[in-house]
DNA sequence: ATGCCCAATGGGCATTTGCTTAGTCAGTGG
DNA sequence: CCACTGACTAAGCAAATGCCCATTGGGCAT
């Protein structure tokens, strides 16, 4: 294109914008915009694909699918919550992240138009990872985002499910990666690691954050936990012996939402969960597995908003 | 079923919204929409479809340029216009004219990439002088470019803003600066000039353009044609009083866009306006002081494509 | 019971879309 | 100077989609 001479990069989204809006709202085919565009069908066609990739085009459900809507109230009824929005689900991918990742993204961003400054704390795991990545490019350098726990694995590599560095990316927004294992070694390291001038910059950040939003982990044999290597299966049985029903960053907590005592969570680095917190602390969390850890996190008022889909709303409901 | 009360209407809507959510959030195809949910795949395209045609999904364009597509759509839904487009405002500089500029030029290069022979005639101002600038060098002997309107002041000097001499130098097209006043001194004169044949081919020329593209100037003590000295302060206001809204090309109109029968009008030189003509005659404009002009010329079908910026076009929008 | 009406259904077909391959062209750097 | 890169276009194909139309079957009046 002939405007490409000035700012090729900001014309070539434009230009997905255009394309976006002439093939979503106007319901032009792809055809009618290549030559509305001047460019060829495969051109437009890619334009499209890049508008919908760059999450310029946002596709919202204006009905409530009363399923949802009677599942999130009745959720809503039966635990300490304030907010709590249930997905369709996926028929044939009933774990599918995508739902409740949008749903998420839309929450976060509604905090991030705000104008004045907010501080958003984030988990991590593969819940908020995908929800990172739903979210738009924008630009809120007003905003901070703190992570609720380190990023560096016992082998000193990181965390593979960090999500604030992408999202801080994404939203251009300042980040405080915290430097921090998951685990320390023991109580004495954790002390030493806590005195820390910007672990206790990112610890104050945690608890004044405007809104936390957090995975749900479970404790069994499929744990993410275990799964990336922070826990081995002796610990990880010991801990189910201990009557662990699920963890929040690193927190393991029994099945009435108790963080239990014990050697494990005496190691945990992570920021304090906002036990019944005012503000909000959402919990992301999708899966027939994690169904008892989400409601001991619910009973136990570990968080007090929760985005899952429907299934897992129904699972939830069945629970005894 | 998901309430006790069967509903025909609402869960068949809700099965839309279950098949669109389907469809545009999780991204199945609608074959396998309808294996999940049962039905044929036919019914599965009526489920999406209706989603779409009850407004169940909303598209939302999440950048700047989905407001501008919206406010084209506006402007060409409230006037009778074939092309609008509208180019996102510089917040500190709302009456910038690189913006439009770009925008024009890029709508002159795709004629000009034409390989037939073409016609393009061009008025004249700032804005018009603007687009040129932006206009890429190219080489295409084969188009002819004309000017709507003579470059030669009353005192014998060229006009400032003339276009067509620049353009078709920066394009390597023909063209044909008509040896004429803008203003003839009177109506006798004016029979004179328009009877001398190269002002006849030019004219000739205009009537058959393939494109033309026009400023438009609001009548007021900021006028142009008051600034570059076409008219004195008293036949100004004269013309105010006469109910002049705007001019093109000199030709001066009222508020519905009806040029007026007055003794100025007799003695413009200008290529008639090809009223409502069936090929693109654009008018390229931005500016608050613009807006009724821009506004009368639009009711009037004195043009037939709009290329203006987002706060111009709101404030068109925002007339009564 | 019969025939009719109408909405919903699914088959079939033309169009649209996503994607691949091959070729072109401008800019880049050795 | 030329090979290389990257991005584009053209052509074409298989899958996905939109839509027409004949069919079905339930509800309703006769």
């Amino acid at each position: 294109m002939s405007t490409g001479r000035f700012t090729p990069e900001t014309t070539r989204l434009d230009d997905a914008a255009r394309a976006g809006w002439l093939y979503y709202v106007a319901g032009n085919t792809q055809d009618e915009i290549a030559r509305k565009l001047g460019v060829s069908r495969q051109s437009a066609q890619r334009l499209v694909a890049m508008a919908v990739s760059e999450r310029l085009v946002k596709v919202r459900l204006d009905h409530p699918i009363g399923r949802c809507m009677d599942l999130a109230a009745t959720l809503c009824d039966r635990f300490p919550l304030t907010t709590c929005e249930v997905v369709p689900s996926d028929p044939g991918a009933p774990e599918l992240l995508t739902g409740i990742a949008i749903a998420a993204a839309a929450l976060l961003e509604k905090t991030l138009r705000a104008p004045e400054p907010r501080i958003i704390a984030m988990g991590t795991g593969r819940a908020l990872r995908a929800t990172v990545e739903q979210l738009s490019r924008m630009e809120c350098p007003q905003h901070k985002i703190v992570s609720l726990l380190g990023n560096v694995m016992s082998d000193g590599s990181a965390t593979p499910y960090n999500a604030v560095i992408p999202m801080a990316d994404r939203v251009g927004a300042r980040h405080y990666p915290v430097p921090l294992p998951v685990l320390a070694r023991d109580a004495e390291e954790l002390r030493a690691l806590h005195a820390q001038e910007p672990v206790r910059n990112s610890l104050a950040l945690c608890a004044e954050a405007d809104l936390t939003m957090v995975g749900v982990g479970q404790m069994d044999m499929s744990a993410p936990v275990l799964v990336d290597g922070f826990l081995r299966p002796a610990e990880m049985a010991e801990l189910r012996a201990a009557g662990a029903a699920g963890e929040i960053t690193s927190w393991v907590f029994d099945d009435r939402g108790h963080v239990i005592d014990c050697a494990h969570n005496r190691r945990v680095a992570s920021a304090p969960l906002p036990r019944a917190a005012d503000r909000p602390v959402i919990a992301v969390a999708v899966g027939e597995s994690k169904i008892k850890a989400i409601r001991a996190a619910l009973t136990g008022h570990l968080v007090n908003g929760l985005i899952t889909n429907e299934l897992t709303a129904e699972r939830l409901i069945a629970l005894p």
